[in-house]
DNA sequence: AGAAGAAAGTTGGAGATCAAACCATTGCTG
DNA sequence: CAGCAATGGTTTGATCTCCAACTTTCTTCT
């Protein structure tokens, strides 16, 4: 668990990634959309981290607690859900399936659509990864303050929401 | 903001990408490293529609910006700024020099390192590049509100410190 | 000065992701 | 009911990114 350095903001900073002070970063220091990116990459990083071994980035991890959740999903509903074109899960759950992890079987009715199911391994694999997940999420909103945590999930909703 | 409820926002919506109500989000739903996700892949989109034409990611759009602000920075620096693994580097570096956007030129001193300058025609893309994000962070802005456009700004760069 | 270690960049291999073009099936409409 | 638009998924090709291992060039330590 790293430590808290309070001091240690994003920018100006002579902390562990070295002295890179004096960087000088323009525009990009007052763009939200620069900041959302540099938070998000480094909650992926740090996620990685936690589920240091497995190998499936969050995204991936977000389909396997989608289908978990909602057995008999399709594809389709399934990319709309996660924010991803279709092709991307394509290879995502071809993968998926590879591993035992999901099945992918065609139905009675429809003959286009393939309805996903967590394999036993899958479920607990999404177990596994769930407490990896609370453990960052713990961190994050420790990081973020539990007074502003509400607030912050609700502007990060809306942009999700409306900036499309 | 008390009129907003989670469930109007990006979940459970009938929104512009189709009925796809009733999904079940589980833990997602609170989880705030998913919500950040969410949100930057939708700010990503976004932008690229904003910088239309241009083929180049917010990634790289940042290592022009940085570049720009910082000449004759090196590529390890950089790496650090916009929080890049060295390699990432290497290869937008390939391509930004190749389209003559960026020059890399060897210096006097040490050997090891390149020093990065902007061509004119990557001064005049930055240009134009950064007039798209001056917009699209406008329309972010316009979403989170003046409000709390700050609050919002400091928390996610406490994230991007303190959460690595 | 010489050896050990650190730092700057590159290479090769992999994973995610997207967009556009494409099949197959379904459902709507005249 | 015949044809055509819409829907579910796949394919192909491209981009962006990371990691681990490597080469070259400093720097440090004795």
């Amino acid at each position: 668990m790293p430590s808290l350095r309070a001091s240690d903001l994003a920018m100006n900073h002579r902390g562990p990634h070295g002295a890179d002070d004096s960087i000088n970063y323009g525009p990009l220091e007052h763009w939200v959309a620069f900041h959302l990116r540099m938070a998000q990459v480094v909650s992926f990083q740090a996620f990685a981290r936690f589920a240091h071994g497995v190998n499936l980035s969050p995204g991936r991890f977000a389909v396997l607690t989608l289908i978990g959740q909602n057995p008999g999903i399709t594809q389709t509903a399934l990319s709309r859900a996660n924010r991803n074109d279709k092709s991307t899960l394509t290879s995502a759950l071809t993968g998926l399936v590879q591993k035992k992890l999901v099945n992918r079987q065609r139905t009675e009715g429809d003959k286009r659509i393939y309805r996903l199911t967590l394999t036993p391994a899958g479920e607990r694999l999404l177990q596994r990864l769930t407490e990896c997940a609370e453990q960052h999420d713990r961190n994050l909103t420790r990081v973020i303050g539990q007074r502003d945590y509400a607030h912050f999930m609700q502007i990060l909703q809306k942009i999700a929401a409306e900036a499309g």
